[in-house]
DNA sequence: CATGAATGAGGTTTCATTCAT
DNA sequence: GATGAATGAAACCTCATTCAT
C-alpha cells in the first residue's frame, strides 16, 4: 500500500521549486517566507526540508531550474548555421520565452545578479556563468565576423536581461496599479504599448530591435 | 558644549537615510532589517520610529531622497540649448553620477521599479514618473527633430537604468566573490575591463556610446 | 514514549486558555503581556500564535470560553419546572459558581461589558447577549407572572456580575493588600465577612437575598 | 518677560489629570500610554513628569481627583438633617452626577477598585476606604433607625458604583456599536430604554428605586 | 516651564528549523 | 514521505523615562 497520499516525489519538488519561483519573485530572498512557498506550492512546510534542504538550498535550486530552463529554451532555438544576428535573436527570444511562461522567474535571475553573485551556491555562479558566456560567444563570433562592433558584453546581458524581466513586472502590475501605469501611459502615449502580442512582435521584439541596432556595424 | 539629547536632527534623519540606503540596496525592503539599519546609521533604532516611522515609511523616504538626487545631477547637467543628444549624455551621465558617489542608490531605485510600483507610496511613485518622464521628453525631442528614432521608452529607461546600477554593484562585489568575477573575466577577456576610470570614459560611457547607436538615426 | 513534539493539540489550546484567562484577570487586555500568558500556562510563546493567532483573537477566544461556560453552569441548574425565583437563584448561583472555579473569569467579563462591546469579536458580543438574555427572560417570566417588578435588565445584570466578581477579587487580594482590607474591615465591622463558605451562605446568597427583595412584588 | 508659552501652570496640571482621566477609562493603568495621555492632554510628555512624575503618580493623581471630586458632589447634597434614605439618596446621585460630567472617571474607579487596592498608592487607598465608608455610614445609620435591613456594604457598594459606571459606557458605545446595543434592546424591549434624561428620571433614578427596594424594611 | 530628541527595555509578531508521529 | 506541533531567535514596533536646550 502507498504511503500518505501517494504523491510522486518529483511531483512534490517540482510543485515546491514553482512555489518557491513565484515567491521569490515577489520580494527575493529574504522577502519570501518558507511558509509562504509551502502554501503557494500546496506542500507542507517541513516537506520542503524533507526534499530540498534550508531555505538557502531551495533559493540555489530554483535559480538552477531557472537558468537552465533558459539555457535549455535558447538552446532549443539555436543552430549551428545561424548568423550572429539570428543567433542573439534566439537567444533574446529564449529568454523572452522563459519570461511569458514564467513571469517570475527572471525577476529571481537579475535578482541574484544584481547581488554581485554574492552568497550565491558554487553551482547558480556557474550557471550565471555559463548563459552569460553564451551571449558573449554570440557577441564574440559577431565581432570576428566583422558584423558587431565591440561592445561591453556584460552592460549588454544586463540590458537584455533587465528590460525583458522587469517590464513584464510592469505589465503584470499593469492590471492593480492602475494610476501607476497611467501616469506612465500618459507620458509616453503612442511609444507604450503594453498589450499582449506575439513574442516578436512584442517586448522581445522591441528589445531585439534596440540591440541589434546598437551593436550592428 | 552638546550632550546626547541636543543633535541637529537634520543630522540625524540624514544618518538615518543613508544607513537605510544602503543597507537596501543590499537585499531590497525584505532583506533590510531595522536593527541593521540603526547600527549602519550610527543611530538609536527608536530614533527611526521617532523620525521617520514604520520601515515602509522609511523605504519610500529613501526612494524619495534617491529619486531626487539623480533628478537633481540630471538637471545641472542639462541645459535648455544641449542638442537631444547631448541631454541624454546628461541623463545618462547624472544616474552614473549618482551611482558613483552612492553605489546602492540605484540598486535600490531598480528594486523599486522592478516592483512595478506596487506597495509603493504615492510620492515614490510620483518620483518614479517623473525622473521616466525626463527620459522619455528627451526621446521624444529627439524624434520630432529627426534624431532619434522611435523606441520604447519604458525599455531604454530599464536598460540605462539596469546596466549602471549593477554593473556598479558587480564591481563592488568584485573583491569579495573573486571567482565569480574570475570566471567572468575568463570568458570576457579584454572586453570587461571594470578598472576606475572618469565618467565618461567607464560605463557611463560605454552605456552611453551603445544607447546612442541604438536610437540615433 | 512522549517526545517534545507530541503534545496533544487539546492539551496546549486548553494551557494557552486558562494562563490567559489567569493573566486577563490581572490587568485586563493591555496589562497581560504575552510573554507572561506563556509562562503561565507552561507553553511556548511562538505556539500561542500557531494555535490561537494574535493577541486579540486570544482574548476572544478566552472571553468565549468564559461565557459558554457561565451559560453551562447555569444551564445545569435551571429547570423548566422553576419558579421565576428560583431560576434567578440558578442564574446567580451559575455566575458565582464559575467565580468559584475560576476566580478572574467573571473579572474579565466585567472588563469586557465595561467596553461597551467596542473592539469585541462578533462571537464574544453574541455570547454576551445570550448570558444578558437569559436574564432578561428570567425576569420577563417574573413579571408576566406578577411576581416581578419591572426593572432595567442591564442594570440588574451589571449588579449581579459586578458584585460577584470584583467582591471574589476583593477576597483574593485580602492576603496580599492587609492595609486595604483592614481599613475596610474596620468600617465594616460584622457586615464585611469574607471568610469561605458555602456558595448560597456565601456572597452569592447575599447578592440573591438583595436582587430578590430588589424586585420582588 | 513670561516662559515658553506663559500658561498658567495649574491649567497644565488639570489639561493632564483630564487628559490622563480620558485615556485610563479606556483601558486601565496599562491600556493608556503616556504619548497618548500627553496628546490627548495637549501637553509635552515631558511636562507631565516635570509637572506630576511618572506614570504611577499620574494614576494616583487621577484616582485622588476622580475620588475627591465624587466625595465633594455627595457632601454637597448631604446635609445633616436628611433621611438615611435621602442620604442614600444624595449618595447615589452625586455619584451618578459625576458619571454624568466625566464619564471616564467611575470607570477608572471600578477599575481600580477591581484590582482589590493591590498596587495602588496609599491616598488612593484612603480615598476608596473614605467614600466606602460614607456609604456604611449611611447605611450604619438606617439600621440603627430600624429603616433598612442589614446588608453586606461591598455589595451594595460595588453595585451601585458598576452599575452606574458601566452603563454610562454602554450608554457611550450606543453610537459606534450600532449591533451590539441593537441586540440587547431587541431582548430587553420596553424594559431598556437609556434615552437621555434627567439625573433621578435616568439610570441614577432606576439604581436608587432598585437599592432603596433592596435594603428598606 | 516647555519641548524635541534620544534611548534601553520590553512588547507583539514572524521566521526558519526540528521533531515525533 | 507527509504532517501538525514546537521553539529559539530575531524581526518590527512601542513605551516610559531622561535630558539638553
Amino acid at each position: 500500500m502507498r504511503g500518505n497520499g501517494g504523491k510522486r516525489p518529483n511531483d512534490t519538488v517540482q510543485r515546491i521549486i514553482e512555489g518557491a519561483t513565484q515567491a521569490f519573485a515577489a520580494g527575493g530572498f529574504a522577502g519570501a517566507s518558507v511558509d509562504e512557498i509551502a502554501k503557494t506550492a500546496g506542500v507542507n512546510k517541513a516537506s520542503i526540508y524533507y526534499h530540498v534542504g534550508d531555505k538557502e538550498s531551495l533559493y540555489g535550486l530554483v535559480l538552477h531550474e531557472i537558468i537552465q530552463a533558459t539555457l535549455g529554451r535558447i538552446n532549443d532555438r539555436l543552430r549551428p548555421d545561424q548568423s550572429p544576428e539570428e543567433k542573439l535573436k534566439s537567444y533574446i527570444l529564449g529568454i523572452a520565452e522563459t519570461v511569458e511562461e514564467h513571469p517570475p522567474l527572471p525577476a529571481v535571475m537579475m535578482w541574484a545578479v544584481s547581488s554581485g553573485g554574492q552568497g550565491l551556491p558554487e553551482m547558480v555562479v556557474g550557471d550565471l556563468v555559463q548563459i552569460y558566456g553564451l551571449l558573449v560567444a554570440i557577441l564574440d563570433e559577431g565581432v570576428e565576423a566583422g558584423i558587431f562592433e565591440r561592445v561591453d558584453g556584460l552592460i549588454l546581458y544586463l540590458m537584455i536581461l533587465c528590460s525583458l524581466a522587469i517590464h513584464k513586472n510592469v505589465e503584470a502590475a499593469w492590471g492593480e496599479a492602475r494610476e501607476f501605469a497611467g501616469l506612465f501611459q500618459k507620458l509616453d502615449g503612442t511609444l507604450f504599448n503594453l498589450v499582449g502580442q506575439s513574442l516578436e512582435g512584442g517586448v522581445a521584439g522591441d528589445v531585439l530591435k534596440i540591440v541589434l541596432k546598437a551593436i550592428k556595424k
